[in-house]
RNA sequence: GGAGAGGUGGCCGAGUGGUCGAAGGCGCACGCCUGGAAAGCGUGUAUACCCCUAAAGGGUAUCGCGGGUUCGAAUCCCGCUCUCUCCGCCA
């Protein structure tokens, strides 16, 4: 979330943020409306502050009495301590009060987006950002979209998966299960050499964790939830990766820190079916490589073009057509600042496939997260960014789709060390 | 799942009602010493918020979390939570 501080001072440019997402002009008030709330709490802890310092003296005069063997003075000086203690009560009590619908009111707001960022209403509105230079791959006309290839070559079964879990749980089998390790390893052998430390973090968080990083209470509905442990599936490794981080104070030295994790990630996808969504297009299950990177305030947007060309490279080197995106501010999502898309050409289905997104969050789950660098005498909130480097769902659609012809489907030669094999047919 | 023990500052570890944000040690930083280093000596070393502010300074809270007793709580009481040990179960 924001800082109320920089509420203050930028007042005309987060309400400005909030029209670029598209907010009603009614709704705009919630910023003058901190700022009350925040004056408000700052006059309660001045007066909590003041009577708890008159206690505190009372109670140390009633010491010394007593040890003197004054005791009539001291009884005197109780009488008073009590009501202040009365006074201090009602004070905290309203300074909680004041404090709770301060962060209740917080939390509504989303993250100030970067001065790049279009408007737009949605999707649509995007900007390319980097279009796709060349020629896509021609098939031939009886080309196949995945799910047929994958029928045809046995590499994944979608019944399976609902007999063995419901829809949208894909069971990946023989070569189709080994491309899917392929591209993992792949995935996370290139982070490595990029310099990303590998994690291989919990796959199930709690509350808190959740919280740090915007999933709750933003996207509550959209994490698959175990209430009987009150913890939830993660619906990227970004979550648990991220929050190694937590309550931590780093040394200006440690920035940059980057880290990469491999993990299946779970999603509801509540309410989203139909034709568009056939195969592995959209999946509840599916396997990722993030990346994350806490960086110095003023190097993160050069951190997020380095991102950007790292994801880059691992398309140039899988041979897949790729478009860029720069979100438009009625797609950004809640938590970032400024986030490029990555889709890829599939083919069959010619259709643009998103497999990549990579933000900016600022200090917005910083914030939340309490994670800090000292910066000389001060602490300072450190800058967190993520990218997915890749996600595989929609990555090996594309690669089916792009690379069939009649004898078979081509595995690009960056991957065929991880596979074993050069052709599925 | 059953039984027991315990959560104190970056780490270890004292502290059972007052002057304790907290002894001592380690670590770290700076200074002295040295040709240089080690050792030694000295000084310093939490976080958040509020007031004031040019800087400085002052105040409040925090000893797992929440509540209670008391003029006063790290210390006493209650609830929660986490960790460890033993037993059981188990990949």
């Amino acid at each position: 979330m924001l800082e109320v501080p920089f509420m203050r001072a930028q007042r005309e440019r987060v309400i400005a943020g909030l029209k670029t997402r598209n907010w009603k002009e009614g709704d705009l008030g919630v910023v003058d409306q901190i700022i009350a709330l925040d004056d408000d709490r700052k006059a309660l802890k001045t007066a909590l502050d003041q009577a708890n310092a008159d206690s505190n003296n009372l109670s140390k005069e009633i010491g010394g009495l007593y040890k003197s063997g004054r005791g009539a003075e001291a009884e005197e000086l109780k009488a008073q301590v009590g009501e202040l203690k009365e006074e201090v009560k009602r004070l905290q009590e309203q300074l909680n009060d004041t404090q709770d619908r301060l962060n209740e009111l917080l939390l509504t707001v989303p993250n100030v987006p970067h001065d790049s960022v279009p408007a737009g209403a949605g999707e649509n509105d995007n900007e390319v950002y980097r279009d796709w230079p060349a020629a896509f791959p021609s098939l031939g006309p009886d080309a196949l979209p995945h799910w047929e290839l994958a029928r045809k070559y046995d590499l994944f079964d979608l019944e399976l998966g609902v007999k063995i879990t419901g829809a949208g749980f894909p069971l990946y089998r023989g070569k189709g299960a080994r491309l899917q390790r392929a591209l993992i390893n792949f995935f996370l052998d290139e982070a490595q050499r990029a310099g990303y430390e590998e994690i291989l973090p919990p796959l199930l968080v709690n509350e808190d964790t959740a919280r740090a990083t915007g999933q709750l209470p933003d996207k509550e509905g959209q994490m698959y939830y175990v209430e009987r442990d009150n913890l939830y599936l993660i619906p990227t490794a970004e979550v648990p990766v991220t929050n190694v981080y937590r309550d931590v104070i780093l040394e200006e030295s440690d920035l940059p820190v980057k880290m990469t994790g491999y993990t299946p990630c779970f999603r509801r996808e509540a309410g989203s079916y139909g034709s568009h969504v056939r195969g592995l297009n959209r999946v509840h299950q599916f396997d990722k490589v993030e990346i994350v990177r806490l960086e110095h305030p003023d190097r993160s947007y050069e951190a997020l073009q380095e991102m950007l060309a790292h994801v880059g490279g691992l398309l140039d080197k899988l041979e897949l057509p790729y478009r860029i995106l720069r979100l438009c501010g009625g797609d950004l999502g809640f938590t970032s600042a400024l986030t490029f898309d990555f889709e890829v050409f599939s083919a069959a289905q010619e259709r643009w496939l998103e497999v990549s997104s990579v933000s900016n969050f600022e200090t917005f789950q910083s914030n939340r997260m309490r994670l800090r660098f000292r910066d000389g005498k001060n602490t300072r909130l450190a800058h967190t960014l993520n990218g997915s480097a890749l996600a595989l769902a929609r990555i090996v659609a594309a690669l089916l789709e792009n690379n069939q012809s009649p004898e078979g489907i081509r595995i690009p030669k960056v991957l065929q060390g991880y596979t074993g094999f050069d052709l599925i047919s």
